[in-house]
RNA sequence: CGCGGAGUGGAGCAGUGGUAGCUCGUUGGGCUCAUAACCCAAAGGUCGUAAGUUCGAGUCUUGCCUCCGCAACCA
């Protein structure tokens, strides 16, 4: 039933060029690509590793802007940072491109314009808010004002965070732009929509019924948004920076970066291969594989194969093997938060250990939800399998031959049951790791290969060839012919999980890399083979390494929490009698209890020195209902009652919102008489 | 009720209707070639929760709870 395939082109999601590249990215797209595209060359397919940056979009002009610089400097900058990481962590790309190349420019324009002629855009005129100051467009999120269901000053154009209400730009009272701060106007502008409605029949069937085999979360996601209908998705935006969109009428309006950036793996393969390329990406006998982490499920799998389909003459993926996140020490990785470990501070303080962060990475790869990344898990991964396991077991058979045979690889004798036992145990190691790599079970894959070392150091153990020397060279020749092979058999299963220590396994081996094909075999380094000079291949890491990291990581999230705590500008001049509009009173609160099914909202009755009234505020995440009756609370109290959850509430309590946005309530200094006004 | 994924021994994870498994950690024993590494054994789980389907449920159905992602630049 397996489809058979000539040649193998694996795209890699494209980093955005707006900072550096970090362990998630490695985890849940890198690390597994190129452990995929080894394991194919050594297989001696036809493969094409596919990257780059992908270099357009409003964050890098925001960015340019903040720093005074232009978004070309912005993206120089990161792509030949992203890039440098990627080579030094042994990622294989044939070509590792960006977004803002000719070539690039070329074929995403072409593209867009077939697609235009072909007539597979819809064009639509709509009014969108226009920051005069800056002079462009504004998206949803770069717009603020106050959400009209509850007053929330900070609402986003898309969405008010403090009631969880969903809004759209004009929905805001007194709109703002957060770029420049000035009132947005509105304005008419034309885009393009992708009728991805229209290609709804032909995705259900090529993915719900062609595709069952996808993973789960991947093939989840898709059935949910084809079940719940899919909408036309704009293909333009209003913006200086990018690939303008090569139609008459359209000055200022570039391509959206969702509908630019994955075209970007077609003209990354025509930069490499300007006279073949074609072949890659239209002979139906090339088996195109996305590597993306969960975020880009639907682009890869609806609207960039939507929009090959329109093009007409384009492959379509044969598997989109997404990761879930990785999270480091419990909290879940952030570019703006610096929370995160950078590739190329790694290397500076664990110089020459990409393979120990491959390994890891690898061992703890978010193949079926969210994992975590802990530096303990990271020094344990290190010191209990690959020193321990796998390492150790390579020293032994090694330092064993030198001590008894000079390092000659000493030729086997007669073998006994236990010998060929052993044997057979790893001659289906090949099939195992295949069967698991062909399904993208990386993490898996791995385990298999470090079973194999394993078996080795079991088999020292059981056999003993430091007892046996005293009276039975012959015995001990045929020991440690089979522990070389075990160690052999480990250069090649480990090759596309830890390329760097392979390499210098080889070197100690004495030999050039052993084809894939010759995994299990048992007769991989003939008797009388001079082995090379034997060097640890990996060394512990001790406990004030691994404290050094996690310092860092603290130190990050104090400076993160002083950042965070510069206090908003102060709001414009009112008048005195504004002020006294306000009816800020005391009361003691009489009674508090949780509101049901809200997690945010604690009810009060509060005695207010004339009588008892209800007021509902939302502090429930930092005060439990019992600690604070008794207590003494400033409210406004000639606020109009509002309803919330079904309760009516007169009035509103007042806290001050901390740095970290957990709220503290404003009390009187000394206890004083309910109902007494603050002013 | 916006949509999807996840919840399994102390930690991290497998497990698509038939005796709950792997790695690490813990405890005990063995070995001493090896980076105090290796090997063996044991302890440790009412599989988030409640109900249901079934001869039989970690697995299927429904409700609820918790975490994450998408929608809204992000692997």
């Amino acid at each position: 039933m397996e489809k058979q395939f000539k040649r193998t082109l694996i795209t890699t999601a494209l980093p955005y060029a707006n900072g550096p590249v970090h362990i998630g990215h490695l985890a849940g797209v890198y690390v597994p690509a190129d452990i995929y595209a080894r394991y194919l060359r050594l297989k001696g397919e036809d493969v094409l590793m596919i990257g780059g940056s992908d270099e357009h979009g409003v964050p890098i002009t925001i960015r340019a802007k903040k720093e005074g610089i232009t978004p070309q400097d912005v993206v120089d900058r990161f792509h030949a940072i992203i890039k440098q990481s990627f080579e030094d962590f042994g990622i294989t790309f044939d070509i590792y491109s960006r977004t803002t190349s000719a070539t690039h420019r070329q074929v995403a324009s072409d593209f867009f314009r077939k697609l235009y002629d072909k007539g597979e855009f819809i064009e639509k005129t709509s009014e969108q808010y226009y920051d005069e100051e800056a002079k462009q467009f504004l998206a949803d999120r770069y717009i603020t004002g106050t959400c009209p269901h509850c007053k929330n000053e900070h609402a986003y154009g898309d969405q008010c965070e403090a009631c969880g209400t969903s809004l759209s730009p004009t929905d805001l009272i007194n709109p703002k732009s957060t770029i420049s701060g000035s009132v947005p106007v509105m304005k008419e502008t034309k885009h393009w929509y992708l009728p991805l409605d229209k290609h709804e029949p032909f995705l259900r069937k090529w993915i719900l019924e062609d595709h069952k085999e996808w993973k789960p979360n991947v093939y989840g996601q898709c059935k949910s948004w084809l079940d719940m209908g899919l909408q036309p998705r704009a293909v333009s935006r209003d913006l200086d920076w990018g690939i303008p969109v090569p139609v008459e009428g359209a000055e200022g309006k570039v391509l959206y970066v969702w509908f630019d950036a994955p075209i970007g793996y077609i003209s990354n393969t025509k930069e490499l291969l300007p006279d073949s390329w074609e072949t890659w990406w239209k002979d139906p006998e090339t088996k195109i594989v996305h590597f993306i982490g969960k975020d880009n499920i639907v682009f890869h799998c609806i609207v960039f194969p939507s929009m090959l389909k329109a093009e007409g003459s384009f492959c379509l993926p044969e598997n989109v093997p997404a990761n879930e996140f990785l999270n480091l020490e419990g909290d879940k990785i952030s570019t703006s938060r610096n929370w995160a470990v950078w590739l190329h501070e790694y290397l500076v303080d664990m110089p020459g250990k990409q393979d120990v962060l491959r390994y890891v990475l690898t061992a703890n790869a978010p193949e079926t939800k969210d994992n975590d990344f802990t530096w303990k898990d990271f020094q344990a991964r290190n010191n209990n399998e690959l020193v321990a396991i796998l390492g150790n077991f390579i020293n032994r058979a090694l330092v064993l031959t030198e001590k008894y045979f000079n390092g000659k690889v000493p030729a086997a004798g007669e073998l006994t049951d236990y010998d060929r036992e052993t044997l057979n145990d790893f001659v289906n190691v090949k099939a195992d790791v295949e069967r698991l790599l062909d399904t993208y079970h990386f993490r898996d894959a791995q385990k298999e290969a470090m079973n194999l070392a394993r078996i080795g150091n079991k088999y020292l153990a059981d056999t003993e060839p430091w007892k046996l020397a005293k009276t039975d060279m012959e015995r001990v020749a045929t020991i440690l012919n089979i522990s070389l092979q075990i160690v052999a058999n480990l250069a090649i299963a480990f090759e596309p999980f830890l390329p760097f220590s392979m390499e210098r396994l080889n070197k100690m081996l004495n030999v050039e890399p052993l084809g894939w094909d010759r995994l299990g075999s048992t007769d991989l380094l003939p008797a009388g083979h001079q082995l090379g000079k034997t060097e640890l291949l990996f060394e512990k890491i001790e406990d004030d390494v691994i404290e050094a990291q996690v310092q860092k990581l603290l130190d990050t999230k104090k400076a993160n929490e002083e950042a965070n705590h510069k206090a908003n500008p102060i709001r414009e001049n009112i008048e005195f009698d504004d002020f006294t509009k306000l009816d800020i009173r005391v009361g003691t609160v009489l009674e508090c209890s949780k509101v049901p099914k809200a997690d945010k909202l604690l009810q009060f009755k509060i005695d207010d020195g004339l009588e008892t009234r209800t007021i509902v505020s939302g502090i429930a995440k930092y005060y439990a209902p019992e600690e604070l009756i008794g207590k003494q609370v400033c409210f406004i109290a000639n606020l109009a009652p509002r309803k919330l959850k079904g309760i009516v509430s007169e009035g509103m309590i007042l806290s001050a919102e901390n740095a970290d946005g957990t709220l503290a309530i404003v009390s009187p200094e000394k206890v004083v008489k309910p109902g007494s006004e603050v002013k």
